[in-house]
RNA sequence: AAAGCAGGCUACCUUAUCGCUCCGGCAGUAGUGUCGGGGAGGAAAGUCCGGACACCACAGUGCAACAUAGCGGGUAACGCCCGUCGUUCCGAACCCGUUUCGGAAAAGGACCAGUGCAACAGAAAGCAAGUACAGUUCGGCUGUAGUGAAAUCGGGUAAACUCUAUGUGGUGAAACGUCAUGUAAAUCGGUGUUCGAGGGCUGCACGCCCGAGCCGAAGGGUAGGCGGUUAGAGCCUUUGGGCAACCAAAGGUCUAGAUAAAUGAUAAGGGUCGGUCUUUUGGGGUCGAAACAGAAUCCGGCUUAUGGCCUGCUAUAUUU
């Protein structure tokens, strides 16, 4: 018989000297809680006033706008209660969310100067692995940027 | 071996990389950086009971409503838990009985207060009528028979209304306190100041209390920080008391605190279980699985969901 002892969890590792480095290539892996969206009034403005890029199942709605903290952009992650009544099951398809955009915001970051509210939306009625959200976090962020790169062309 | 019931334990592990949150140290005016440490459950769930705590000025009476129901104990309290008696059911034993032993169940106050209900059988089942036979003082007066648990009757039934006894004030952390912000304690109309507007106390009535505002129009602002908030009827060990629930003493210990809501992601390896292939056995290869479920002021219960492992009891089947 095996018997594990709780408690006895190894100490978190030194970080490696890596860090450095990634930060001046502006590849910022961290999502911090300046970054979240909290605001109940903007989150309002982004259901009314924000634009919208779907790629099944992931929905992503945005808009330009000001900032109240000195960040480029403020991102929510929502799941719909309708669809999956399980709290376990909305917050993991929550995290996958955020691990998904935390690891590719650098497309984004490196792209634009311009401060953007975002909220992703899950869309989908299964719980998704998580190859499938990042494929699908990917391709909504890179049509994303095509996206705002094409409006400044325009006017 | 499979099944049911009861009880206990457990809730994959390790490493690497990246990331989140809180606390503490150090550096910095600060944003922040860095080092160290903590970071979901047995049900965190349902929100069904009981409390703590907070506010409703004080916390009244009657009715209604709801809950509970042998007796005794435990507890902060309970509708919970423990013990015990009775009842019912199952099994075994013998001295074959309303016996003894073992196990299980629950809906255990009251049907001479009232109302209702009753399968089958029976002529008739609860304002009574009335069949057959016999007797007779000829009066449906008496007896017997027959069906049934029960028949001109203080029979049954309250997981039927009801009655009795006891208990329950309301709201619920979005409570509440405090700080910040705001042009607005402004304008117009109605109504009112002891002949009382509007409220509060319980759903209603009585009764009581506060008392100068209240309602509408048009228009404007906020939608945030901090406290409450995590050291508690806490957990662990030992000893003592008690049949037990539980209590007492001593020692040790600190164990999540988010708020659009942290506790995660990916990879590799290992263990467990299952399928399959292979091997004389040991074993090896390969594929797959790992439940129910996420703290939100905090405790004690109950209920429901659920993957393993172990122990005991019950009856069944098979083998020796």
């Amino acid at each position: 018989m095996l018997t594990v002892r709780k408690g006895e969890k190894q100490g978190s590792c030194p970080k490696e000297t890596t860090y450095c480095q990634r930060k001046s290539e502006h590849l910022d892996y961290t999502f911090p809680k300046k970054e979240k969206l909290k605001s109940k009034k903007l989150i309002e403005k982004l259901f009314s006033e924000g634009e919208s890029i779907s790629k099944f199942p992931i929905k992503l709605i945005y808009l330009e706008t000001e900032l109240s903290k000195e960040v480029l952009v403020q991102t929510g992650v929502t799941v719909p209660k309708k669809n999956f009544k399980s709290a376990v099951k909305r917050n993991r398809i929550k995290r996958l969310l955020r691990e998904a955009y935390r690891l590719n915001k650098p497309a984004v970051f490196n792209n634009t100067e311009r401060t953007f509210a975002f909220l992703f939306l899950y869309l989908g009625k299964e719980v998704p692995s998580y190859p499938q959200v990042e494929k699908s976090m990917k391709r909504v962020l890179a049509q994303f940027i095509r996206q705002i790169h094409g409006e400044k062309v325009d006017p």
